[in-house]
DNA sequence: TTTTAATTTGCAAAATATCGAAATTTTAAA
DNA sequence: TTTAAAATTTCGATATTTTGCAAATTAAAA
């Protein structure tokens, strides 16, 4: 492996995840500790990055909280996406289909997991390329021009031949009675597609979407395993959602 | 083996893979690592691509940012795409493949022009997807990291149910007698069932490539109906082509 | 404080680069 | 075609760079 191709992933982890761990990277590179120590401290010298003890943070990036801990705050749809990568483990098939939530997924997945991710989104199939190890199958269709998700007969086609682990959707709205509806009804059969086409469908919303509801139904919530939101679990909003049976994270 | 050749080869395992290994291109091409390394020396010097210790980088890989005016003969490309888009009518119906030409034709298709854009390559769909007229159809597959581009068998299966108008097609190599040749089989499979699922198949190539040759075969050049160069048609040395009863553009 | 983890330093092995001479191939002229 | 000159390539010897390891030092955490 060339030093370029190592600085290039570096930077790439650096600017996904702001901070990064000498030992993780090294893991992911396959090189030891002292080799990765050698490239942060070129790259800081380059003024790419700024090399901290253990490990190396984004140029400009100062933690805020005061205090010398290893979480930063994140986003809500970062927040969502770590914890969907909780559930995986090595060897997983998934499905990421598209949206703002699942492209902070496809960004955050680490490097050092493999797994073969299916998608129908033009930019989480961009994010997902830049992962070593990790096997990539865009599902082709027809594009939706502003989400650059695909759609239509032969993408559901394409879906209703395959079973993975797990499949990540976000959808326009969510309602303990009403399930999963969208506005636009291509996107529906589609989503409706790859629920089915996973053991496990997992939901990522914010929380502004509960409670809101939309003319097509994607699927019944009883349809999801788990929800996801920015939430705390126990958070009195999520309390229907978690009386009507389905896990939320 | 000639030195026009191994540079050629080298070329274009850079621009597929972004990095090679000097050690890994001697194995290929049969000569010691030191005439690797002498080549590698001299295109560097010709700037069209990166010396670094143990092998070479595209240009613009190290410095991931603003990659596009790095991309080597965009002039040429250029000129390239400004012809191949003199075929086209609106109403039709296209394949563009992927590379670099084919990525530069699709940043230049009119925004009043009325198509339908097929295409295997992420970077393509994504720019078709910015043009409001157009219809745009990815064919899916398990996508190569580097050049962002689908194969395998579902892509070739997808492009089997198709007939269009025109496909364009740029090609690792081109000669009179030994056709569009790559170095790499996967890729040859995904271009034949491009060029059979069009009407009039387009090759879109640099001058350079022009008479150079590798292991595999994607199609006689007969089966190409038009080429197009940055070279003006009357140039000499497209003159075996032009007797070969191509259309030259 | 103690304990743990990360860094520095020096070093040796491996990989890569450089240089010059010999061998080979190509080119051009006879 | 043959031959000689020129260019190119290969090979060996020697430098340089890169890498991983370990002991000593320093910084962070409990």
């Amino acid at each position: 492996m060339l030093k370029a191709e190592r600085h290039r992933v570096i930077l790439n982890e650096v600017a996904i995840h702001n901070r990064i761990l000498l030992t993780d990277i090294s893991e992911v590179l396959n090189v030891s500790v002292d080799t990765v120590r050698r490239d942060v401290t070129q790259l800081d010298a380059e003024k790419k990055l700024q090399k901290v003890h253990g490990g190396a943070v984004a140029l400009g990036y100062v933690n805020n909280t005061g205090e010398h801990d290893k979480v930063y705050a994140l986003n809500e749809k970062g927040q969502i996406a770590k914890k969907a990568l909780g559930l995986l483990e090595n060897g997983n098939v998934i499905i990421i289909h598209g949206g703002t939530t699942c492209l902070e997924l496809a960004r955050m997945i680490p490097s050092n997991i493999s797994l073969t991710c299916f998608t129908l989104s033009l930019p989480v199939a961009v994010e997902l390329c830049k992962k070593p190890k990790l096997e990539v199958i865009m599902i082709g269709g027809t594009m939706a021009k502003e989400s650059q998700i695909a759609s239509g007969g032969s993408a559901i086609h394409d879906l209703m031949n395959i079973k993975v682990d797990y499949s990540f959707i976000g959808t326009g709205y969510v309602d303990v009675n009403f399930g999963l509806t969208e506005f636009d009804y291509e996107s529906v059969q589609v989503k409706r597609a790859v629920v089915n086409a996973s053991k496990t469908p997992v939901l990522l919303t914010i929380s502004e979407k509960l409670n809101s509801r939309n003319r097509y139904k994607t699927c019944e919530l009883s349809d999801i395993d788990v929800m996801i939101t920015e939430l705390d679990p126990s958070d009195e909003k999520l309390r229907e959602f978690k009386d009507s049976g389905i896990k939320i994270y």
